[in-house]
DNA sequence: CGTCACTTTGAGGCTAGTCAACGGCGGTGG
DNA sequence: CCACCGCCGTTGACTAGCCTCAAAGTGACG
Protein backbone atom coordinates (compact mmCIF):
# COMPACT_ATOMS: atom_id res chain seq x y z
CA UNK A 1 0.00 0.00 0.00
CA UNK A 2 1.77 3.16 -1.01
CA UNK A 3 -0.43 5.24 1.59
CA UNK A 4 1.17 4.36 5.35
CA UNK A 5 -1.75 3.97 7.34
CA UNK A 6 -5.38 5.27 7.13
CA UNK A 7 -6.31 3.03 3.89
CA UNK A 8 -9.99 4.77 4.42
CA UNK A 9 -11.51 1.33 5.89
CA UNK A 10 -14.56 2.23 3.64
CA UNK A 11 -17.58 0.39 6.13
CA UNK A 12 -19.14 0.53 2.99
CA UNK A 13 -22.86 -1.37 3.83
CA UNK A 14 -22.78 1.14 7.16
CA UNK A 15 -25.66 3.15 7.18
CA UNK A 16 -25.50 6.73 7.10
CA UNK A 17 -27.84 6.98 10.60
CA UNK A 18 -24.77 4.88 12.39
CA UNK A 19 -22.68 6.67 10.46
CA UNK A 20 -19.05 6.82 12.68
CA UNK A 21 -18.07 10.13 11.05
CA UNK A 22 -17.87 13.32 13.65
CA UNK A 23 -19.35 15.74 11.73
CA UNK A 24 -21.44 14.12 9.55
CA UNK A 25 -24.65 16.18 8.70
CA UNK A 26 -26.71 13.50 8.69
CA UNK A 27 -26.31 12.68 12.55
CA UNK A 28 -28.40 13.34 15.12
CA UNK A 29 -32.13 12.90 14.78
CA UNK A 30 -35.45 13.11 13.40
CA UNK A 31 -36.97 12.80 9.97
CA UNK A 32 -34.70 15.12 8.08
CA UNK A 33 -31.87 12.22 8.87
CA UNK A 34 -34.15 9.60 7.84
CA UNK A 35 -34.49 11.98 4.78
CA UNK A 36 -30.99 12.68 4.49
CA UNK A 37 -30.00 8.95 4.99
CA UNK A 38 -31.48 7.78 2.26
CA UNK A 39 -30.24 10.54 -0.17
CA UNK A 40 -26.97 9.72 0.32
CA UNK A 41 -27.57 6.21 -0.48
CA UNK A 42 -25.27 6.38 -3.55
CA UNK A 43 -21.77 6.18 -3.01
CA UNK A 44 -18.06 6.10 -4.85
CA UNK A 45 -14.86 5.16 -4.49
CA UNK A 46 -11.93 7.46 -4.91
CA UNK A 47 -8.34 6.06 -5.62
CA UNK A 48 -5.52 8.61 -5.71
CA UNK A 49 -4.29 8.99 -9.19
CA UNK A 50 -7.81 8.14 -10.36
CA UNK A 51 -10.18 10.77 -12.73
CA UNK A 52 -11.30 13.36 -10.67
CA UNK A 53 -14.52 13.04 -9.03
CA UNK A 54 -15.52 16.57 -10.10
CA UNK A 55 -13.98 19.05 -12.56
CA UNK A 56 -13.38 22.43 -12.69
CA UNK A 57 -16.01 23.85 -15.36
CA UNK A 58 -18.20 20.91 -14.40
CA UNK A 59 -22.22 21.65 -14.36
CA UNK A 60 -22.52 20.92 -10.57
CA UNK A 61 -24.47 17.52 -10.46
CA UNK A 62 -24.10 16.85 -7.02
CA UNK A 63 -23.00 17.82 -3.99
CA UNK A 64 -20.92 14.46 -2.32
CA UNK A 65 -20.28 14.31 1.52
CA UNK A 66 -17.10 12.32 2.35
CA UNK A 67 -16.87 9.54 4.28
CA UNK A 68 -13.31 8.28 4.62
CA UNK A 69 -10.42 9.28 3.48
CA UNK A 70 -8.93 12.69 2.58
CA UNK A 71 -10.45 14.95 -0.59
CA UNK A 72 -8.57 18.02 -2.43
CA UNK A 73 -10.11 20.25 -4.17
CA UNK A 74 -7.78 22.84 -6.62
CA UNK A 75 -7.56 24.56 -9.57
CA UNK A 76 -5.18 24.26 -12.46
CA UNK A 77 -4.03 27.25 -14.31
CA UNK A 78 -3.18 28.25 -18.19
CA UNK A 79 0.69 26.94 -16.99
CA UNK A 80 -0.36 23.77 -15.25
CA UNK A 81 -0.16 25.19 -12.11
CA UNK A 82 -1.81 22.98 -9.24
CA UNK A 83 -3.40 25.46 -6.54
CA UNK A 84 -5.24 23.82 -3.69
CA UNK A 85 -8.15 25.46 -1.91
CA UNK A 86 -8.94 22.64 0.26
CA UNK A 87 -8.89 19.43 1.87
CA UNK A 88 -12.10 17.82 2.72
CA UNK A 89 -12.12 14.73 5.29
CA UNK A 90 -15.22 12.80 6.86
CA UNK A 91 -17.61 14.77 7.41
CA UNK A 92 -17.18 17.46 4.89
CA UNK A 93 -18.99 18.78 2.31
CA UNK A 94 -17.72 19.27 -1.75
CA UNK A 95 -19.11 21.50 -4.18
CA UNK A 96 -20.18 24.43 -1.35
CA UNK A 97 -18.69 26.79 -3.32
CA UNK A 98 -20.26 26.04 -6.77
CA UNK A 99 -24.51 26.39 -5.29
CA UNK A 100 -23.77 29.83 -6.62
CA UNK A 101 -23.15 29.84 -9.98
CA UNK A 102 -24.01 26.37 -10.78
CA UNK A 103 -20.76 25.03 -12.21
CA UNK A 104 -17.80 23.61 -10.48
CA UNK A 105 -14.87 26.12 -9.99
CA UNK A 106 -12.42 23.57 -8.76
CA UNK A 107 -11.18 19.95 -9.35
CA UNK A 108 -11.71 17.11 -6.35
CA UNK A 109 -9.02 14.21 -5.93
CA UNK A 110 -8.76 12.01 -3.72
CA UNK A 111 -5.31 12.23 -1.97
CA UNK A 112 -5.68 9.09 0.17
CA UNK A 113 -8.04 5.92 -1.18
CA UNK A 114 -11.42 7.55 -0.31
CA UNK A 115 -15.20 7.15 -0.19
CA UNK A 116 -17.79 9.86 -1.02
CA UNK A 117 -21.50 9.65 -0.23
CA UNK A 118 -23.51 11.22 -3.10
CA UNK A 119 -26.09 13.56 -3.20
CA UNK A 120 -27.54 15.00 -6.21
CA UNK A 121 -28.48 18.12 -6.63
CA UNK A 122 -32.11 18.11 -7.99
CA UNK A 123 -32.65 15.78 -5.17
CA UNK A 124 -31.15 17.65 -2.48
CA UNK A 125 -33.71 20.52 -3.43
CA UNK A 126 -36.91 18.73 -3.07
CA UNK A 127 -35.13 17.80 0.72
CA UNK A 128 -33.89 21.45 1.18
CA UNK A 129 -38.40 22.17 0.28
CA UNK A 130 -39.48 19.54 2.74
CA UNK A 131 -36.92 19.48 5.27
CA UNK A 132 -35.41 23.11 5.71
CA UNK A 133 -33.36 22.16 8.81
CA UNK A 134 -31.16 20.52 5.79
CA UNK A 135 -30.58 24.07 4.14
CA UNK A 136 -29.77 25.21 7.89
CA UNK A 137 -26.91 22.78 8.05
CA UNK A 138 -25.46 23.07 4.65
CA UNK A 139 -25.58 27.27 5.48
CA UNK A 140 -23.46 26.02 8.70
CA UNK A 141 -21.16 24.30 6.71
CA UNK A 142 -20.64 26.72 4.23
CA UNK A 143 -20.48 29.01 6.48
CA UNK A 144 -17.73 26.92 8.52
CA UNK A 145 -15.77 26.36 5.16
CA UNK A 146 -15.80 30.35 4.22
CA UNK A 147 -14.34 31.58 7.78
CA UNK A 148 -11.43 29.07 7.04
CA UNK A 149 -10.94 30.25 3.65
CA UNK A 150 -10.89 33.92 5.01
CA UNK A 151 -8.63 33.12 7.83
CA UNK A 152 -6.23 30.95 6.03
CA UNK A 153 -6.16 33.72 3.08
CA UNK A 154 -5.04 36.39 5.33
CA UNK A 155 -1.43 38.15 5.60
CA UNK A 156 0.38 35.50 8.07
CA UNK A 157 3.63 34.17 8.59
CA UNK A 158 4.94 31.07 7.01
CA UNK A 159 5.09 30.09 10.73
CA UNK A 160 1.84 31.04 11.79
CA UNK A 161 -0.26 29.35 8.90
CA UNK A 162 1.51 26.16 9.13
CA UNK A 163 1.38 26.31 12.98
CA UNK A 164 -2.48 27.02 12.20
CA UNK A 165 -2.74 24.41 9.75
CA UNK A 166 -1.25 21.24 12.13
CA UNK A 167 -3.50 22.39 14.92
CA UNK A 168 -6.71 22.66 12.57
CA UNK A 169 -5.82 19.13 11.16
CA UNK A 170 -5.11 18.16 14.63
CA UNK A 171 -8.75 19.29 15.66
CA UNK A 172 -10.59 18.25 12.43
CA UNK A 173 -8.87 14.75 12.38
CA UNK A 174 -10.01 14.19 16.23
CA UNK A 175 -6.25 13.54 16.98
CA UNK A 176 -5.90 12.02 20.96
CA UNK A 177 -2.97 12.98 22.92
CA UNK A 178 -1.89 15.41 19.83
CA UNK A 179 -1.07 12.64 17.68
CA UNK A 180 -2.14 12.77 14.33
CA UNK A 181 -1.34 11.22 11.00
CA UNK A 182 -1.54 13.82 8.00
CA UNK A 183 -3.06 12.04 4.85
CA UNK A 184 -1.32 14.40 2.60
CA UNK A 185 2.42 14.96 1.53
CA UNK A 186 4.00 18.34 2.64
CA UNK A 187 3.82 19.57 -1.67
CA UNK A 188 0.24 19.95 -1.19
CA UNK A 189 0.48 20.87 2.35
CA UNK A 190 2.51 23.92 1.12
CA UNK A 191 0.61 24.67 -2.28
CA UNK A 192 -2.61 25.10 -0.05
CA UNK A 193 -0.90 27.28 2.71
CA UNK A 194 1.04 29.22 -0.23
CA UNK A 195 4.41 27.79 0.89
CA UNK A 196 6.94 26.14 -1.04
CA UNK A 197 7.63 22.76 -0.06
CA UNK A 198 11.24 23.72 1.16
CA UNK A 199 9.43 25.80 3.48
CA UNK A 200 6.93 23.82 5.07
CA UNK A 201 10.16 21.28 5.49
CA UNK A 202 12.17 23.79 7.02
CA UNK A 203 9.40 25.31 9.24
CA UNK A 204 8.44 21.89 10.49
CA UNK A 205 12.04 21.18 11.12
CA UNK A 206 12.13 24.41 13.04
CA UNK A 207 9.10 23.96 14.96
CA UNK A 208 10.90 20.20 16.13
CA UNK A 209 13.76 22.16 17.10
CA UNK A 210 11.79 24.10 19.54
CA UNK A 211 10.10 21.21 20.70
CA UNK A 212 6.87 21.80 19.71
CA UNK A 213 6.16 19.06 17.37
CA UNK A 214 8.19 15.65 16.83
CA UNK A 215 7.25 13.82 13.71
CA UNK A 216 8.14 11.19 11.30
CA UNK A 217 6.64 11.02 7.83
CA UNK A 218 4.03 12.04 8.03
CA UNK A 219 2.92 10.86 11.41
CA UNK A 220 3.27 14.04 13.77
CA UNK A 221 2.36 14.49 17.26
CA UNK A 222 1.79 17.81 18.72
CA UNK A 223 3.73 18.17 22.20
CA UNK A 224 1.43 19.89 23.60
CA UNK A 225 3.05 23.44 23.41
CA UNK A 226 1.64 26.70 23.67
CA UNK A 227 3.90 28.00 21.15
CA UNK A 228 1.92 26.58 18.03
CA UNK A 229 -0.99 28.07 19.74
CA UNK A 230 0.41 31.47 20.23
CA UNK A 231 1.61 31.56 16.60
CA UNK A 232 -1.93 30.26 15.34
CA UNK A 233 -4.13 32.33 17.54
CA UNK A 234 -4.63 35.52 15.39
CA UNK A 235 -5.70 33.43 12.36
CA UNK A 236 -8.31 32.05 14.84
CA UNK A 237 -9.49 28.78 12.96
CA UNK A 238 -8.65 27.11 16.02
CA UNK A 239 -10.52 27.11 19.61
CA UNK A 240 -9.19 28.91 21.88
CA UNK A 241 -7.77 26.84 24.95
CA UNK A 242 -10.17 28.28 27.68
CA UNK A 243 -10.14 31.59 29.34
CA UNK A 244 -7.90 33.96 27.96
CA UNK A 245 -10.47 36.17 27.06
CA UNK A 246 -12.46 38.15 29.76
CA UNK A 247 -11.93 41.90 28.40
CA UNK A 248 -13.30 42.61 25.37
CA UNK B 1 -17.66 65.83 2.95
CA UNK B 2 -14.44 63.73 3.94
CA UNK B 3 -15.11 60.78 1.30
CA UNK B 4 -14.77 62.44 -2.34
CA UNK B 5 -17.90 61.19 -3.93
CA UNK B 6 -20.47 58.12 -3.64
CA UNK B 7 -21.95 59.67 -0.18
CA UNK B 8 -24.64 56.74 0.01
CA UNK B 9 -27.53 58.84 -1.04
CA UNK B 10 -29.67 57.31 1.81
CA UNK B 11 -32.80 55.82 0.08
CA UNK B 12 -34.30 55.71 3.26
CA UNK B 13 -37.95 55.40 2.77
CA UNK B 14 -37.86 52.86 -0.05
CA UNK B 15 -39.80 49.49 0.65
CA UNK B 16 -37.70 46.91 -0.45
CA UNK B 17 -39.58 45.55 -3.00
CA UNK B 18 -38.79 48.90 -5.07
CA UNK B 19 -34.88 48.21 -3.92
CA UNK B 20 -32.94 49.81 -6.10
CA UNK B 21 -30.05 47.60 -5.18
CA UNK B 22 -28.98 45.29 -7.77
CA UNK B 23 -28.59 42.34 -6.50
CA UNK B 24 -31.00 42.83 -3.24
CA UNK B 25 -32.05 39.49 -1.77
CA UNK B 26 -35.37 40.69 -1.57
CA UNK B 27 -35.93 41.47 -5.31
CA UNK B 28 -38.00 38.95 -7.37
CA UNK B 29 -40.73 37.62 -6.87
CA UNK B 30 -43.79 36.04 -4.76
CA UNK B 31 -44.53 35.41 -1.11
CA UNK B 32 -40.69 35.22 0.07
CA UNK B 33 -40.41 38.44 -1.28
CA UNK B 34 -42.67 39.89 0.75
CA UNK B 35 -41.72 38.04 3.65
CA UNK B 36 -38.25 38.87 3.39
CA UNK B 37 -39.00 42.51 2.90
CA UNK B 38 -41.27 42.86 5.98
CA UNK B 39 -38.17 41.02 7.93
CA UNK B 40 -35.86 43.92 6.58
CA UNK B 41 -37.52 46.61 7.40
CA UNK B 42 -35.44 48.16 10.59
CA UNK B 43 -32.70 49.67 8.96
CA UNK B 44 -29.42 51.32 10.38
CA UNK B 45 -27.54 54.30 9.35
CA UNK B 46 -23.34 53.68 9.73
CA UNK B 47 -21.07 56.94 9.58
CA UNK B 48 -17.18 56.12 9.30
CA UNK B 49 -15.62 56.02 12.88
CA UNK B 50 -18.72 55.42 14.62
CA UNK B 51 -18.74 52.71 16.87
CA UNK B 52 -18.92 48.89 14.34
CA UNK B 53 -22.04 47.51 13.45
CA UNK B 54 -20.92 44.36 14.89
CA UNK B 55 -17.73 43.35 16.56
CA UNK B 56 -15.65 40.19 16.67
CA UNK B 57 -16.81 37.78 19.52
CA UNK B 58 -20.25 39.37 19.95
CA UNK B 59 -22.76 36.93 19.82
CA UNK B 60 -24.54 36.94 16.20
CA UNK B 61 -27.87 38.94 16.70
CA UNK B 62 -28.46 39.64 13.54
CA UNK B 63 -27.78 39.44 9.52
CA UNK B 64 -27.11 42.63 7.94
CA UNK B 65 -27.77 43.61 4.04
CA UNK B 66 -26.10 46.58 3.06
CA UNK B 67 -28.73 49.29 1.36
CA UNK B 68 -26.03 51.63 0.18
CA UNK B 69 -22.38 52.29 0.85
CA UNK B 70 -19.26 49.91 1.68
CA UNK B 71 -19.00 47.74 4.98
CA UNK B 72 -15.70 46.75 6.16
CA UNK B 73 -15.47 43.67 7.64
CA UNK B 74 -11.89 42.86 9.56
CA UNK B 75 -10.17 41.15 12.61
CA UNK B 76 -7.47 43.11 14.80
CA UNK B 77 -4.94 40.99 16.66
CA UNK B 78 -3.23 41.58 19.56
CA UNK B 79 -0.99 43.99 18.40
CA UNK B 80 -3.71 45.71 16.98
CA UNK B 81 -3.22 45.18 13.45
CA UNK B 82 -6.32 45.30 11.38
CA UNK B 83 -6.46 42.62 8.94
CA UNK B 84 -9.47 42.95 6.60
CA UNK B 85 -11.61 40.26 5.53
CA UNK B 86 -14.35 41.73 2.87
CA UNK B 87 -15.90 44.77 1.89
CA UNK B 88 -19.80 44.47 1.23
CA UNK B 89 -21.45 46.72 -1.23
CA UNK B 90 -25.00 47.14 -1.26
CA UNK B 91 -27.03 43.80 -2.10
CA UNK B 92 -24.52 41.89 0.03
CA UNK B 93 -25.00 40.38 3.23
CA UNK B 94 -22.87 40.50 6.42
CA UNK B 95 -22.39 37.88 8.92
CA UNK B 96 -22.26 34.80 6.80
CA UNK B 97 -19.00 33.87 8.07
CA UNK B 98 -20.62 33.18 11.28
CA UNK B 99 -23.44 31.42 10.95
CA UNK B 100 -22.17 27.79 11.87
CA UNK B 101 -20.53 28.92 15.74
CA UNK B 102 -22.87 31.65 16.08
CA UNK B 103 -20.49 34.40 17.15
CA UNK B 104 -18.97 36.71 14.71
CA UNK B 105 -15.47 36.59 13.59
CA UNK B 106 -15.25 39.52 12.53
CA UNK B 107 -15.76 43.87 13.33
CA UNK B 108 -18.30 45.49 10.55
CA UNK B 109 -17.80 48.95 10.24
CA UNK B 110 -18.59 51.63 7.55
CA UNK B 111 -15.83 52.85 4.97
CA UNK B 112 -18.40 55.57 3.93
CA UNK B 113 -21.61 56.61 4.99
CA UNK B 114 -23.52 54.23 4.72
CA UNK B 115 -27.19 52.18 5.51
CA UNK B 116 -28.20 48.32 6.24
CA UNK B 117 -31.15 46.73 6.46
CA UNK B 118 -31.32 44.56 9.93
CA UNK B 119 -32.48 40.41 9.77
CA UNK B 120 -32.46 39.46 12.98
CA UNK B 121 -31.58 36.19 13.41
CA UNK B 122 -35.06 34.25 15.16
CA UNK B 123 -36.70 36.03 12.60
CA UNK B 124 -34.93 34.87 10.02
CA UNK B 125 -34.70 31.00 11.27
CA UNK B 126 -38.88 31.26 11.26
CA UNK B 127 -38.59 32.73 7.60
CA UNK B 128 -36.28 30.11 5.92
CA UNK B 129 -39.20 27.39 8.13
CA UNK B 130 -41.90 29.22 6.13
CA UNK B 131 -39.87 30.01 2.87
CA UNK B 132 -37.17 27.08 1.90
CA UNK B 133 -36.56 29.66 -0.95
CA UNK B 134 -34.62 32.09 1.46
CA UNK B 135 -32.27 29.68 3.01
CA UNK B 136 -31.43 28.82 -0.86
CA UNK B 137 -30.76 32.32 -2.07
CA UNK B 138 -28.45 32.77 1.51
CA UNK B 139 -26.95 29.43 0.93
CA UNK B 140 -25.95 31.10 -2.61
CA UNK B 141 -24.62 33.99 -1.17
CA UNK B 142 -22.50 32.44 1.32
CA UNK B 143 -21.14 29.95 -1.83
CA UNK B 144 -20.48 33.07 -3.87
CA UNK B 145 -18.26 34.88 -0.70
CA UNK B 146 -16.46 31.01 -0.27
CA UNK B 147 -15.78 31.37 -3.68
CA UNK B 148 -14.09 34.46 -3.54
CA UNK B 149 -12.44 34.24 -0.33
CA UNK B 150 -10.63 31.06 -2.06
CA UNK B 151 -9.64 33.16 -5.27
CA UNK B 152 -8.47 35.83 -3.21
CA UNK B 153 -6.26 33.87 -0.74
CA UNK B 154 -5.03 31.90 -3.46
CA UNK B 155 -0.72 32.22 -4.03
CA UNK B 156 -0.93 34.99 -6.34
CA UNK B 157 1.50 37.96 -7.40
CA UNK B 158 0.61 42.04 -6.17
CA UNK B 159 -0.38 42.48 -9.74
CA UNK B 160 -2.74 39.45 -10.10
CA UNK B 161 -4.82 40.19 -6.73
CA UNK B 162 -4.95 43.73 -7.75
CA UNK B 163 -6.24 43.18 -11.09
CA UNK B 164 -8.76 40.96 -10.06
CA UNK B 165 -9.82 43.48 -7.60
CA UNK B 166 -10.01 45.89 -10.24
CA UNK B 167 -11.80 44.04 -12.46
CA UNK B 168 -14.29 42.18 -9.47
CA UNK B 169 -14.83 46.08 -8.19
CA UNK B 170 -15.69 47.05 -11.44
CA UNK B 171 -18.28 44.29 -11.97
CA UNK B 172 -19.69 44.32 -8.34
CA UNK B 173 -19.87 48.15 -8.88
CA UNK B 174 -22.09 47.75 -11.94
CA UNK B 175 -19.49 50.41 -13.54
CA UNK B 176 -20.28 51.63 -17.11
CA UNK B 177 -17.61 52.01 -19.15
CA UNK B 178 -15.35 50.78 -17.29
CA UNK B 179 -16.34 53.94 -14.91
CA UNK B 180 -15.49 53.40 -11.04
CA UNK B 181 -14.89 55.21 -8.10
CA UNK B 182 -13.95 52.93 -5.37
CA UNK B 183 -15.52 53.66 -1.69
CA UNK B 184 -11.92 52.69 0.36
CA UNK B 185 -8.38 54.33 0.48
CA UNK B 186 -5.37 52.16 -0.62
CA UNK B 187 -4.64 50.97 2.45
CA UNK B 188 -7.72 49.34 3.18
CA UNK B 189 -6.85 47.87 -0.54
CA UNK B 190 -3.75 46.22 0.32
CA UNK B 191 -4.63 45.32 3.69
CA UNK B 192 -7.61 42.89 1.91
CA UNK B 193 -5.13 41.92 -0.37
CA UNK B 194 -2.28 41.27 2.09
CA UNK B 195 -0.07 43.78 0.35
CA UNK B 196 1.88 47.11 1.29
CA UNK B 197 -0.05 50.25 0.69
CA UNK B 198 3.11 51.24 -1.10
CA UNK B 199 2.82 48.26 -3.43
CA UNK B 200 -0.98 49.03 -4.38
CA UNK B 201 0.50 52.52 -5.28
CA UNK B 202 3.43 51.33 -7.61
CA UNK B 203 1.26 48.44 -8.74
CA UNK B 204 -1.54 51.17 -10.19
CA UNK B 205 0.89 53.11 -11.03
CA UNK B 206 2.56 50.41 -13.25
CA UNK B 207 -0.71 49.78 -14.37
CA UNK B 208 -0.93 53.47 -16.08
CA UNK B 209 2.05 52.95 -17.42
CA UNK B 210 0.96 50.38 -19.08
CA UNK B 211 -1.92 52.22 -20.54
CA UNK B 212 -4.80 49.84 -18.80
CA UNK B 213 -6.22 52.42 -16.22
CA UNK B 214 -6.05 55.88 -15.56
CA UNK B 215 -6.82 57.02 -12.10
CA UNK B 216 -7.08 60.05 -9.83
CA UNK B 217 -7.89 59.91 -6.49
CA UNK B 218 -10.04 57.04 -5.96
CA UNK B 219 -11.77 57.63 -9.70
CA UNK B 220 -10.37 55.30 -11.83
CA UNK B 221 -10.98 54.00 -15.25
CA UNK B 222 -10.06 50.87 -16.56
CA UNK B 223 -9.50 51.32 -20.57
CA UNK B 224 -10.86 48.30 -21.58
CA UNK B 225 -6.91 46.45 -22.56
CA UNK B 226 -7.00 42.96 -21.81
CA UNK B 227 -4.08 42.78 -19.75
CA UNK B 228 -5.52 43.24 -16.89
CA UNK B 229 -7.93 40.19 -17.85
CA UNK B 230 -5.03 38.05 -18.42
CA UNK B 231 -3.47 38.97 -15.14
CA UNK B 232 -7.06 38.36 -12.80
CA UNK B 233 -7.95 35.34 -15.24
CA UNK B 234 -6.44 32.27 -13.32
CA UNK B 235 -7.98 34.09 -10.25
CA UNK B 236 -11.04 33.21 -11.80
CA UNK B 237 -13.57 35.70 -9.81
CA UNK B 238 -14.20 37.34 -12.68
CA UNK B 239 -16.24 36.64 -15.80
CA UNK B 240 -14.34 35.50 -18.69
CA UNK B 241 -14.93 38.24 -21.66
CA UNK B 242 -17.01 35.59 -23.53
CA UNK B 243 -15.54 32.88 -26.21
CA UNK B 244 -11.88 31.55 -25.34
CA UNK B 245 -12.67 28.53 -23.71
CA UNK B 246 -13.77 25.83 -26.47
CA UNK B 247 -11.21 23.54 -25.33
CA UNK B 248 -11.65 21.67 -22.05
C1' DC C 1 -3.49 78.80 6.03
C1' DG C 2 -2.52 75.04 8.99
C1' DT C 3 -3.77 70.34 9.89
C1' DC C 4 -4.68 65.81 8.81
C1' DA C 5 -5.40 61.78 6.09
C1' DC C 6 -4.01 59.85 2.07
C1' DT C 7 -0.85 59.14 -1.76
C1' DT C 8 3.56 59.03 -3.86
C1' DT C 9 8.52 58.15 -4.26
C1' DG C 10 13.01 56.25 -2.90
C1' DA C 11 16.41 53.19 -0.51
C1' DG C 12 17.36 49.12 1.81
C1' DG C 13 16.26 44.69 4.05
C1' DC C 14 13.94 40.31 4.97
C1' DT C 15 10.83 36.50 4.15
C1' DA C 16 10.03 33.04 1.43
C1' DG C 17 10.76 31.24 -3.37
C1' DT C 18 13.88 29.10 -6.70
C1' DC C 19 17.40 26.11 -8.13
C1' DA C 20 20.18 22.20 -7.37
C1' DA C 21 21.53 18.04 -5.31
C1' DC C 22 21.23 14.23 -2.15
C1' DG C 23 19.10 10.69 1.09
C1' DG C 24 15.39 7.55 2.29
C1' DC C 25 11.79 4.48 1.59
C1' DG C 26 8.74 1.55 -0.89
C1' DG C 27 7.48 -0.84 -4.97
C1' DT C 28 8.67 -3.21 -8.93
C1' DG C 29 11.03 -6.17 -11.74
C1' DG C 30 14.90 -8.88 -13.03
C1' DC D 1 16.78 -11.32 -3.07
C1' DC D 2 18.70 -7.42 -4.68
C1' DA D 3 19.04 -3.59 -7.99
C1' DC D 4 16.71 -0.07 -9.94
C1' DC D 5 13.44 3.69 -10.08
C1' DG D 6 10.34 7.27 -8.62
C1' DC D 7 8.26 10.01 -5.13
C1' DC D 8 9.02 12.33 -1.15
C1' DG D 9 11.58 14.76 2.17
C1' DT D 10 15.84 17.30 3.40
C1' DT D 11 19.53 20.62 3.03
C1' DG D 12 22.25 24.50 1.19
C1' DA D 13 23.12 28.62 -1.68
C1' DC D 14 21.24 32.17 -4.06
C1' DT D 15 17.44 35.29 -5.66
C1' DA D 16 13.53 38.21 -5.80
C1' DG D 17 9.18 40.10 -4.68
C1' DC D 18 7.37 42.57 -1.48
C1' DC D 19 7.71 44.95 3.12
C1' DT D 20 9.70 48.49 6.08
C1' DC D 21 11.25 52.81 6.98
C1' DA D 22 11.62 57.56 5.78
C1' DA D 23 10.07 61.69 3.80
C1' DA D 24 7.88 64.74 0.71
C1' DG D 25 3.73 65.94 -2.09
C1' DT D 26 -1.50 66.57 -2.52
C1' DG D 27 -6.14 67.68 -1.51
C1' DA D 28 -10.04 68.46 1.78
C1' DC D 29 -11.57 70.79 5.58
C1' DG D 30 -11.77 73.79 9.60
Amino acid sequence: MPYDASPARPTATQDCLLCPVTNCLARGHDAATAAWSALLGPRATLMPGAPPLLSAGDRLQSVYSVRAGCIKTYTIDAEGNERIRGFHLPGDLIGLDALDGGYSRSTAAAVVPSQVCVAPLADLRRLIAAEPSIAQRMLEATSRELAIALAIGGGFTAEQRLAAFLLHMEQRLGARGGLLHLPMPQRDIGNYLRLATETVCRTLKHFAELGWISHKGRSLSLNGHHGLQELAEPIGIVRRPVALRLAA
